[in-house]
RNA sequence: GGUGCCAUACCCAAGCGGUAAGGGAUAGGUCUGCAAAACCUUCAUGCAUCGGUUCGAAUCCGAUUGGCACCUCCA
């Protein structure tokens, strides 16, 4: 069971090899719950559940811990903005702990439709303050800190590797060079970062904790650290988040947790899924109006075919969304519904695979998923399984069921629907008139009285055991 | 300005030195009085362009063009 995945530490792709074979550590970045989730940060999500559901598959047991961050993540790059609940909170007038509640609430919401595992722990950042200033008191007490300006500092200069995971150049860096992003004076070094808040130029949080510096709240970046080594130990296996998390947030992350404990690496592997793509660049929130799984369920889409979409292509490309793209997985899901659905419709069952080419398609699915989760070349055996003519039924339906461990796809549970029955009884008198006219060989009227039930929103099919009729959609 | 990633058919998208997976769309066909559905077949001598390395290149190297991302809120 070698599983292969591109670590972004070392830019390539690595053999996994766990530090305990008997548990894998597993921390996800989690949601900051000041507004819905949008599809591209659902993608992300998708890709950690198939990453967990692939370790799963190739044996491994997995702890899955992610933070749900309720506090101090701003608005700035970590250090001078502003606190994003905070300011949503004063938008809508409703407190910091409602808006928290709220977009939790409405994340899990979308998590859940969308079939993905629960972590084993979910952690929100305002329970666990204490854990975050421990950690701070080590980082003070090796040396790694300064205040300033009220503000407690990670110094960056006080290690000799800061920005490895994103080869970050800090002679070529520039900070502060949006506009509306106003450089910190307090820094001795610009690309330090707060650990402890007392002073906020935005003035008062109505979230402050006290502490030895002071009566405030924590910077952004050590919640991570503080819960992920509270809940796996000062040295795990996977860390994951998106694309955007590298040089900032994981870059800091990493500088804070190795300083604080000298243990390095913290992390063993590091995957970091790519941005899903608007047709107008990458998917923003700032920009207004932007795309949620509500929203996709209120065109007509389902959860699951947002999944199916993903699944197309791989987690490390970028991938454009577009309805008309949306569509395409609309139909290929339903396609492949429609095959398990007659599998089922003929019985067939779970059994224990014997046959070679059976086999076979197994084996080539776990190489692929294991290859560094190749799910568009999963998805391509997915189709030789239902479309190969020398499997018979139970083997085909089996393969679908191992598969969709990894695809999470709800294959298994898929009902074969009830025929519906029509009890219209207009329709039914006015099909039944169209079968003789059909009998009488009369098809100016068998075809007239077809066009009066689409009228009725009926369409008729001819079917092997007589003519019926379908609600249209 | 610095850094990194990418470019494959009508669209989406695999491929990681051995001769282009898959899906969707399209077009033919079978079936049907006609339809619908279903099924079958078709669909890149070609991988942005130009050079180079190699017996062999979509895959490696260099240049050019175009796109994206990060540094600068977002996964």
């Amino acid at each position: 069971m070698p599983v292969s995945l591109y670590n972004t530490m070392s830019r390539s792709v690595e053999k996994f090899e766990p530090i305990d074979d008997k548990e894998v550590g597993l921390y996800t970045c989690g949601p900051t719950v000041y507004n819905y989730a949008h599809i591209g940060n659902l993608r992300t999500y998708l890709f950690e559940d198939l990453l967990k559901r692939a370790l799963v598959f190739s044996g491994y047991s997995v702890k899955h811990v992610m933070n749900i961050t309720d506090v101090g993540h701003l608005t700035g790059d970590g250090d001078e903005g502003e606190d994003k609940l905070e300011k949503m909170a004063q938008k809508t007038k409703r407190s910091v702990w409602d808006i928290a509640e709220y977009y939790s609430k409405a994340f899990f919401s979308d998590f859940n439709q969308l079939g993905m595992i629960a972590p084993d722990i979910t952690c929100k950042a305002t329970d666990h303050i204490p854990h975050m200033i421990a950690l701070i008191e080590r980082l003070e007490e090796r040396g790694h800190t300064y205040v300033s300006g009220g503000n407690v500092y990670f110094s960056i200069d006080s290690i000799d590797d800061y920005g490895k995971l994103a080869k970050l150049d800090l002679e070529s860096l520039r900070t502060a060079v949006r506009e509306d992003v106003t450089q910190d004076t307090n820094k001795k070094n610009s690309k330090d970062f707060v650990l402890w808040f007392t002073k906020s130029k935005f003035g008062e949080q109505s979230m402050m904790w006290d502490s030895p510096w002071g009566r405030g709240f924590p910077g952004w970046h050590i919640e991570c650290s503080a819960m992920s080594m509270h809940y796996l130990g000062e040295q795990f296996d996977i860390h994951c988040g998106g694309i955007d998390a590298i040089p900032v947030h994981h870059t800091n992350e990493i500088a804070q947790s190795e300083a604080a404990t000298g243990k390095k690496p913290w992390v063993k592997y590091w995957l970091h899924g790519e941005f899903l793509l608007d047709e107008t660049g990458k998917m923003s929130k700032s920009k207004g109006e932007f795309l949620t799984l509500e929203l996709l369920k209120k065109k007509g889409y389902a959860p699951m075919d947002y999944r199916f979409f993903c699944l197309g292509g791989h987690y490390r490309s970028q991938l454009k969304f577009s309805f008309a793209t949306l569509d395409t997985a609309v139909t290929a899901r339903k396609n492949v519904c429609d095959r398990v659905i007659a599998l089922k419709r003929e019985g067939s069952r779970a059994i224990e695979l014997k046959g070679r080419k059976a086999l076979d398609y197994k084996e080539a699915f776990t190489e692929h998923i294991q290859n560094d989760l190749n799910t568009p070349r999963c998805l391509a055996d997915l189709w030789g399984v239902l479309k190969d003519d020398e499997l018979s039924s139970d083997e085909k339906y089996s393969l679908v069921l191992i598969f969709d461990q990894v695809f999470g796809l709800g294959l298994a549970t898929l009902q074969v629907p009830e025929e519906k029955i029509i009890d219209d009884p207009e329709a039914l008198a006015l099909l039944k008139k169209r079968t003789e006219a059909k009998q009488a060989k009369d098809w100016a009227l068998a075809d007239r009285l077809r066009s009066e039930l689409d009228a009725l929103g009926y369409l008729v099919k001819d079917t092997a055991s007589g003519p019926s009729l379908e609600k249209k959609m």
